[in-house]
DNA sequence: ACACGGATACTA
DNA sequence: AGTATCCGTGTC
């Protein structure tokens, strides 16, 4: 259909049941997937964890449209929301496991439909090397959010054939609860947002 | 270094 | 209504 060669030692596809764990257990394992969107997507570099539990970071923790979506939704349900009124941003949600939460989706390694997401980029490199960079690149907007799109057509995510190697760090860009080491990226990924 | 931009949740 | 805050990006 399109032009581009399949990815190789893409694994077997996510079900719900791997987002009814934890935030941090499913952050850490995105690592290394790839995902797939109406044929453009990625390997994920780059994740974060975000818990309902004690995490004032997370949007449950001042929004109560937040805690409505976590009560309404299933586990992999798409949460996708506008910040700094500019940048979609990518979250899964996570839950019926340990602790609910989400997990933001940070950068990925272009694999599929790197023409399209060039032309929606406006420019050819580093084109899903931030949160805000790859929902552009990848064309998903609000319309997208509360979809459960998990084994559905259009959005797949697809476990390493390989177990990748994983680094840890903290949070970027929030003011608040920094100190948690809920950042993961893969190892010598030249895609990251920022360095570890 | 700085401008850009809008949804959400407060205060009244 | 008005204000504060927010998980960023591109260009200055």
């Amino acid at each position: 259909m399109n032009g581009d060669p399949l990815p190789t030692g893409t694994g077997a596809p996510l079900g719900a049941d791997f987002f009814q764990r934890d935030p941090v257990t499913c952050a850490r394992e995105l690592i290394g997937c790839e995902l797939l969107w109406k044929s453009c997507g990625g390997i994920i570099v780059e994740t974060e964890a975000y818990s309902v539990c004690g995490d004032e970071a997370c949007h449950t923790f001042s929004r109560p449209s937040s805690r409505a979506f976590v009560a309404g939704h299933p586990p992999g349900a798409a949460y996708v929301y506008l910040n700094y009124g500019v940048h979609w941003l990518l979250n899964f949600l996570v839950k019926g496991g340990g602790e609910n939460g989400f997990v933001l989706i940070r950068a990925l390694e272009p694999t599929r439909g790197i023409g399209r997401m060039q032309k929606r980029r406006g420019m050819k490199s580093g084109l899903c090397s931030g949160p805000g960079k790859l929902t552009k690149a990848l064309g998903i907007d609000k319309s997208q959010h509360g979809r459960n799109c998990l084994g559905g057509a259009s959005l797949l995510l697809l476990r390493p054939a390989n177990a990748p190697r994983i680094a840890v760090g903290s949070r970027i860009g929030i003011s608040k609860a920094t100190h948690l080491p809920w950042r993961f990226v893969l190892c010598g990924s030249a895609c990251l947002s920022s360095p570890l």
